[in-house]
This record gives C-alpha cells, sequence and structure tokens, in this order.
DNA sequence: ATAAGTTACGTTATAATATAACATTATGCC
DNA sequence: GGCATAATGTTATATTATAACGTAACTTAT
C-alpha cells in the first residue's frame, strides 16, 4: 500500500497538516476527557499513526508502525484492533469499507455517518461532511433506526484524470 | 452465518420468491446474450445461489452451497472470486462491503450504484433505488469521475425495533 | 492502604477472507 | 484443424480478523 505518493490530489491540498493533527488530537483528548473515557497511550498511539498519515491504513501496517519502536516491540493484532474499535466507537477514526482499512476522522463530531471520496488512481481519501443525507431520512421515514451510515464513492479526482 | 432466520423484516416481505428469482436470472442471461458476454455455467450457478438466497452470502458461504453438489465437488475459492468479479461488474451483484458479502441485485441496470439497508436484528438487508444522491451530484461537481458509489446504513429495522 | 471488581493490555493460536501463479480445458475464428 | 483467447481448475499462500485466556493497571469502597 503505497501512502507516500504523487501528492496532487483531492480536498485537502493546500493545510498545514502538522497543525491539523495536533488538533484532532488535542478534540481526541478533549473528548474522552468531557466522556470520563480513558485515551490510554495504546490509543493514542494508535490514532496518531492514523493522523499522520491522513490516508487509509490497514491494521497490519498500523501493526507495522507500532513494532517500528524498537523497544517495546513485538506486539500482535488483536491490541491494534481493539485499539481501533474504540476510536471507531467514538467517531475519531472511520473504516474504509472498501479497503478494509481505516482513517482518522477529520470531522470529528458525526460518529455514525461519514462519507467518502477514494481515488483510484492517487488512492488519497477525501472525506465530505454531510450531515444527514436524503437517502438516510428516507431511511427513517420507512422506521428504518439507523445506527452507522456509510457512503463510499470511488473514482478518479480531477487531478488524476488530467494526468492520464 | 444464520441465513434461514426469522423472516419478519424490510421491505421484500411479500413477494413470490421463486417468481423474482426466475424473473431476475432471465434478465441477466437477455442482458449478457445482448452484449455477447458468456453467462456460463460457473457464473449463472453463483448467481443462482445468490439470487435464491437473497439475502447476503459470504464468498465461502457460496463455495459450501457448489461443492454441495456432490458431483463436481472440491471447488476452490479463486472460482467464486472469479463469478463474483464477472457478475459484480455487470452489475448483477452487490458487494456488501460492512458484511465482506455479496448479494443479488433486485434492480439490475444501476451498475454502478447501490444502496443498502443493513438490519442488525435479523441480519436482513434491503436494497434501495434511487438513481443518484445529492452527494453524488456534489461529487460530480467538484470534477470527481465517479466509477462506483456504495451507500449502508445499519440499523435496526421497524420489526426488530418492535421485537425488544 | 488494601481487597475486590472492572477495564485495558498482552499472548498464542487460529479463523475467515482473498489472491498469485501456473496448468488445463473450452470456445471462437480463420 | 490450428491458432488465439477466454474461462476454468489447482496449489499454495497472503491478508484480514478474532477467540480464548492470562496478566497488569486503574477504580472504588471499606
Amino acid at each position: 500500500m503505497p501512502s507516500s505518493k504523487t501528492k496532487h490530489c483531492l480536498a485537502f491540498e493546500h493545510h498545514d497538516h502538522r497543525r491539523c493533527q495536533s488538533q484532532l488530537l488535542s478534540a481526541a483528548r478533549e473528548l474522552c476527557h468531557s466522556r470520563n473515557i480513558r485515551l490510554t497511550e495504546r490509543r493514542e498511539q494508535v490514532l496518531q499513526i492514523l493522523l499522520q498519515s491522513h490516508q487509509p491504513m490497514g491494521a497490519y501496517e498500523i501493526l507495522g508502525q507500532l513494532n517500528r519502536n524498537p523497544e517495546a516491540s513485538n506486539i500482535a493484532p488483536p491490541i491494534v484492533y481493539r485499539a481501533l474499535e474504540f476510536l471507531l466507537e467514538l467517531g475519531l477514526v472511520h473504516r474504509i469499507e472498501c479497503k478494509n482499512a481505516f482513517i482518522g476522522c477529520v470531522h470529528p463530531g458525526h460518529a455514525s455517518t461519514a462519507q467518502f471520496l477514494i481515488c483510484k488512481g492517487c488512492e488519497k481519501v477525501a472525506e465530505l461532511d454531510n450531515p444527514t443525507t436524503s437517502l438516510q431520512q428516507e431511511a427513517s421515514q420507512v422506521g428504518f433506526m439507523i445506527d452507522h451510515s456509510v457512503v463510499e464513492i470511488t473514482g478518479l479526482c480531477a487531478e488524476c484524470q488530467a494526468n492520464d
């Protein structure tokens, strides 16, 4: 899974990545503190790895990052999956279903709904931020109680179309 | 994966299942014929299994069904995955990403877009039929060229809410 | 402060899902 | 028939995920 590729695509072209990361991390800490929930070191490590990458990562890729650290090596899959489960529950992280991968949430607050544009060219993923879609409204009207909803739109971003 | 559970939920309550199946199968045959594409026996077998179930099935579950047939047993995963790939491409089958499972399409024709209501209670899945969502329009307007889009709304159907 | 209860983490093994690579058979076309 | 292509078959293995059980850390009540 290439992670440092052609940075030429999708919504987050010009932004201060370090600042964005640290803001999201602070927000996560505050969220957990306010809810009296423990953002432990492990959980924070996993969140940081995802926020740094800013792109979807597989669980084993995250695991690799954790084990890159020479001290405290040899971490096993369940640890990553448990941290992810925690972060997903809080909406700090989303799962990109069509890639079996995970990505840090850029708009914490909408835990139960997310929409993504997924470029097949540069493999970048942009999170959109629509509070509620017409489909969700429709579902509710039919009496379906929504727990979680996912929209994944795959295709080619403008840049990648141009580069063909 | 329970497949014959509490049939009490979601959109397709009252319908003639056998008829629905055979209609979809005919439609598939016609589609392939008109496009001069081969709906081989294997591919048709897989399609039939999915249409019969009318619910999402894992690839290995399908495999199990194929191997249930005493003659011509011992079929291996790639065969199923290849048939699925073919059927997905044509939009005769959809992939339920959040379950890593596959389901026969009930509205062939919209190959590149599908929406599902997925009940956590009875595990049934209903396919909706909205041609285009506002999100897709939005994506297009941003210059994103959509290849495929997936909407998966998970929750509790009306029946399952009542049965709590 | 300590014992009891709970939550998080660590570890081992294994299950479930998916694909790579290559051999064989069938089909379409000249 | 002979050739090219497409589909299937086969073996092995990669990738993703979880079960089950043990240990450590934190929380709370006494």
